[in-house]
Parts: structure tokens; C-alpha cells; sequence
DNA sequence: ACGAAAATGTTGCTTATCCGACGAGTACAC
DNA sequence: GTGTACTCGTCGGATAAGCAACATTTTCGT
């Protein structure tokens, strides 16, 4: 059906760029309007791309926010490679703080009922594959689901709070919790 | 030949993209290279534009070069809309403002024996178009040359020398000029 | 509750862009 | 001289993006 589900096409540098420019159109749109009031004529229209190419990559502006998300995200959770840690508690004390850093930027959003839980789903998503080299699925699927929690529990319930200590306290009870379903796995 | 010579096809967005990311490219490439060492390839690269679409748009990189000063110069020249002042001194006096506006923004450029001259030439085309709406033909070119040539020299000859004092002395012998001009051709 | 206006998905056809390849020209090393 | 490695223009065929139009559905004023 879309293009995108071909598989040398995922190279060509108009599907790149033409999905690079919705998504950059969304992020535009949200610094001053709520998701719930953009329109899929709004991106297309903004990204300059016509609207029936936006339905040949993206079923609908939920899938393009997801895209957005998960590729903003991306690029946060690599920030100082915190992965090649060896320690699992320093590594997910980086993890932490990348996920706030990522939350943190986008603040600025309009509250919108319809973005914040797209937001967390996608950014728990991401932040679960991005876990998986290094933890199994399920354990990788706690810690994203807490620490995102927790993100977006900060986010809007005490926003002028320090991050660092909300991830320190988190990452003691992930540890903790971790070693117990390492040793009961055995 | 190419695409740029039909008529509607000008306001086909992809083309509209295309030339933007393709000025743009070339604009970042000669922020730190010089014009000279600068290959149609690489502009196509830094666009992420295939270099067989580069040829359907221009004929070579002097080609973009003109069109990239033209629409640059073309906005600064629009700046506080001075063509509209009923005084033909306060109207060349705003031009000439503009006009040393966009060549110090350029400064930055690495000096070039072949981009110099290019920028002069596109420059000079450029201003004249802009002030046919007020002048005769001939009296476009002959501010529009006296300029684009008191700012070239400025630009590598007295870059800190302040513009106003060169600008108001070029218009006093200008409007002098004009006047004379004007008298004549009655 | 009703009609107008706007947004949604979808379609067939056109067009610009991509890609790989080609021969030709240029520079430089050996 | 010869080979290597560039860049340059140009080409034909494949494909993504544009466009206009359509029937639905949603939204919203009155």
C-alpha cells in the first residue's frame, strides 16, 4: 500500500527528505498549536508536500507523531553513548538523564490531551529498543515504562524540580528491582 | 532543455525545493570553501539532490551562484521598502543602505577570483531590475553600477570604514547626475 | 436538528527526481 | 607514454511526488 513498505525504498532521498520535512512541520505546528487542532492539510501544507503524499508514508497524523517522537528521541538516548557502560547503575543514571533531557525540551508544547500519551507511548517504545542491546525484553520493558513515568509525572506535576535526584531514586529502586528478576531468572 | 524553461512548471513545489536546497547548499559550501574548489557534486551531495537534477536546473555552478545571489540580494534589497519614499535622495540613500547591507553579510566568504566578479555581476543585474519600477533603463544601470562598485570596494578595500558616509557620497554625486540627466532627455 | 464548510482517505494520470551508466576531458604519478 | 582517479554533461528507464477530483465523514454555526 505506502511506499514505506518496500525495502530499498527506505534509501531514496525523497522518501527521506519528504518524511524528514513532516515531521520538522509537525514539531513547527506543536511549538503553537495543540496536536488535537492540527490538521493533516496543516502539515502538509506547512511541509510543503502534498497531501496525498503524506497518506503514501503515514497512515494518519498519529503515525507521523510517533515517527517524529521516536526519532527525536533517537538522537537524546545516544547523547555520551551511556550504553557502553559497564555498570549498570552509572549506565542507566545516564539513561535517566537523557530521558528528562528529552522531556524537557519539549515542554514547551501545548498541554493537549491527545499529545501527551501518544508521547509516552512512542518515547517508551524507543526507549525500550534502544534498552534491548543491553537488557532482555522484559526487563528493558520495566525500566523504559518507569523511567518514562516518572519523565512525564515531572513534566507536568513538578516541572521546576530537579531531574537528577527524581533519577537517582529511580534508578536505585530499577537496580535493586533488576538484580531480584536476575537472580529469580536463574 | 531544462526543466526551468516551461512555464507552469515554476510553481511545482519540487522544483521550488529543489533550487532552495541547491542555493543553500552552495551558500553553506562557501562558508568554508572558496568558490573555485567547489564541485558540482559536492553542491548536489550537500543538497541531497542527484547531481543529473542539479544539470535540469542549472547549466553549471556559475548558473546557481547567480540565481543564490539574486534571490539573496533580492530580499535585502526589499528591506524597509525604500522604492516606495517619493524623494529620490532618501530613496537611493535606503537602497544604498541595503545594498552594503547584503555585501557585508558576504564578507564571510572566502576571498575568490571567481566568485568576486560573479557576485558583482549578479548583484549589479539584480539592483538594476529592482529600480526599473522608478528609473529608466538607462539610469538603473548607471546607479546600479555605481553601487554594487563603491560597495565591492569597500567590501575588501576599507571593510571597516563605515558605510553611511560612502553611501551619502555616492548619492550626492548620483542625484547630481540624475538631475542633469533628467533635464537632458526633456 | 439541519445544512454549509472543512477534513479525510483514495484514485488515475502527469511530471520531477533518482539512479546507473556512458564517453570525454583533466590532472597527476610513475 | 600509460594508468589511475577525478569531474563533467548527458542519457533512458524506474519511481516518488504532485495534482485534481471524488465520495465520506466530521465539524460547526444557527
Amino acid at each position: 500500500m505506502t511506499i514505506a513498505t518496500l525495502d530499498p525504498v527506505r534509501t531514496d532521498p525523497r522518501v527521506i527528505r519528504t518524511r524528514k520535512l513532516l515531521r520538522e512541520a509537525l514539531a513547527s505546528l506543536l511549538a503553537d498549536k495543540n496536536f488535537e487542532s492540527i490538521s493533516v492539510q496543516d502539515i502538509a501544507a506547512e511541509a510543503t508536500v502534498n497531501r496525498a503524499t503524506f497518506y503514501a508514508h503515514f497512515t494518519d497524523k498519529f503515525d507521523l507523531l510517533d515517527s517524529m517522537i521516536r526519532d527525536d528521541v533517537a538522537k537524546h538516548l545516544a547523547q555520551g553513548n551511556p550504553l557502553s557502560d559497564p555498570d549498570a547503575r552509572t549506565l542507566l543514571l545516564g539513561v535517566g538523564k537523557n530521558v528528562f533531557a528529552f522531556v524537557g525540551t519539549h515542554r514547551r508544547c501545548k498541554i493537549d490531551r491527545e499529545f501527551e500519551p501518544q508521547m509516552q507511548r512512542s518515547l517508551e517504545a524507543e526507549l525500550k529498543d534502544f534498552l534491548l542491546v543491553r537488557f532482555p525484553h522484559c526487563t528493558s520493558m520495566v525500566i523504559a515504562s518507569a523511567l518514562v513515568g516518572a519523565a512525564m509525572d515531572w513534566r507536568y506535576q513538578s516541572p521546576n524540580e530537579a531531574p537528577a535526584p527524581i533519577v537517582s531514586n529511580m534508578v536505585d529502586i530499577l537496580v535493586d528491582g533488576v538484580a531480584q528478576r536476575m537472580l529469580a531468572d536463574r
